[in-house]
DNA sequence: TTTAATGATGACTGTTTAGTCACCATATCG
DNA sequence: CGATATGGTGACTAAACAGTCATCATTAAA
């Protein structure tokens, strides 16, 4: 757990790699590819540990003994336990940000409402490939999205967040195309996100839900029943 | 955070309460009342804690602190940190396990569809019952519930395997009586569950979500269009 | 009242933990 | 090559932490 220092750090100096991070010269060189491939297996083991344990109870000492490196090795690469859950979430974070950036464009460019719910069908198979593709970042994310957003689970309460904000937006628009009933879409969103996050969450946890294709089609249709317009 | 200490406790030795722990003579003698009274006051200290930092992030430091009490009175009257998040969800375990057992029966006894769904509604007014006025608690539990089943956490998830549960078996026989879709239950039950406490954990936890009545009006209708039998 | 049981306390112990650092190894650059 | 930057290491420090215990206070039982 994060350790109830009394040290406040005043300037929340982030973006300055700190002498001890910096990075490598080459962009290809040997140096560069060690440090991604120490950096990969650092973040392996924690991500592992962080599954079983939880983030607030696997500790820096844990991560070290996974990987069989030395404890000063870990902080040649991380800050600390907060800035290496923020690497894990990094690349599916970006691809998150990409499928909604190209959804936005493809929503606002959509003339009619089945050329909407095209988009929206593309969206769903564009999210769908990123979470099968990290199942075991996505079980974290599920795990520890509720937690409260201090210390080192920050960065992923933080993608929560930006989750509820998309489906929302989403929402929104949809609302506005009268492809949605007249409910509250702050409850229609939250409601079919909750509801997805939950199966995904006892999918890759036990993985006794039978066929995840199943299990999407069920979901759908039941989502498209419950908000088609009267 | 649980100490990872070496002592490996081979006899898991519940139900003996350690002589630290004895219970006062008279049940209604002014020993018994403090002693009520203590608990609460530890046990409001530690829920407000527990929601701030989580459970793993909060220390029985942090809890005696709060509570100006000196450590070794937690001590006295809780094993650990585990058995005081036991204390604060017993309460709720019983009053959701006497409205399960009720709609146990009245399920049994229900003859028709609308008898059932009949019973299916006092369930749902009585679940709002426990749920409203324990909103701090049920908000720990939306916090905590999909961590990992170790340590301190332990009862949390363990309520909420319960909760799976019991929505399980009441989606079955609903099921079973036709009235719904058929879709695996399994994923029906899950997937309003989700979205219940999706909707909850945004309602309790800041509060943007406006009228509870609204949002459970909202939901109830999207739960019934989604899975009404075709 | 006397005796026993329970409660309060905070200093104390042993351990765990985050984070550092001096020292040496290896890669990159000039 | 020599100089410099980056990587690896594990002992070390200071702080935090769970849990204990001797001591004194209060309540209950005899």
């Amino acid at each position: 757990m994060m350790r109830k220092t009394a040290t406040k750090n005043a300037t929340t100096t982030r973006k300055k790699p700190s002498p001890r991070l910096a990075r490598p010269g080459p962009i290809g060189g040997k140096r560069d590819e060690n440090r991604k491939q120490r950096r990969a297996e650092f973040e392996t083991a924690a991500l592992e540990l962080f599954l079983r344990q939880g983030i607030e109870g696997t500790t820096i000492d844990d991560i070290v003994e996974r990987t069989g490196a030395a404890k000063g090795s870990f902080y040649r690469y991380y800050e600390d336990k907060r800035d290496i859950v923020l690497a894990l979430l990094q690349p599916v974070k970006e691809s998150l940000d990409e499928v909604f950036g190209n959804v936005a464009g493809s929503v606002e460019a959509a003339r009619s409402p089945p050329e909407l719910m095209e988009t929206y069908q593309m969206l769903a198979l564009s999210i769908s490939g990123v979470i099968f593709s990290n199942q075991r970042l996505v079980l974290l994310y599920l795990q520890e999205s509720r937690s409260p957003g201090v210390g080192a689970r920050e960065p992923v309460v933080a993608l929560a967040d930006s989750m509820k904000k998309a489906a929302l937006r989403l929402t929104l628009v949809a609302h506005e195309h009268k492809l949605l009933r007249d409910l509250d879409p702050r409850v229609t969103s939250l409601a079919v996100l909750g509801a997805s996050e939950q199966l995904l969450f006892e999918l890759f946890r036990d993985g006794t839900l039978g066929e995840p294709l199943k299990m999407a089609e069920a979901l759908i249709s039941m989502v498209l029943d419950g908000l088609r317009p009267d």
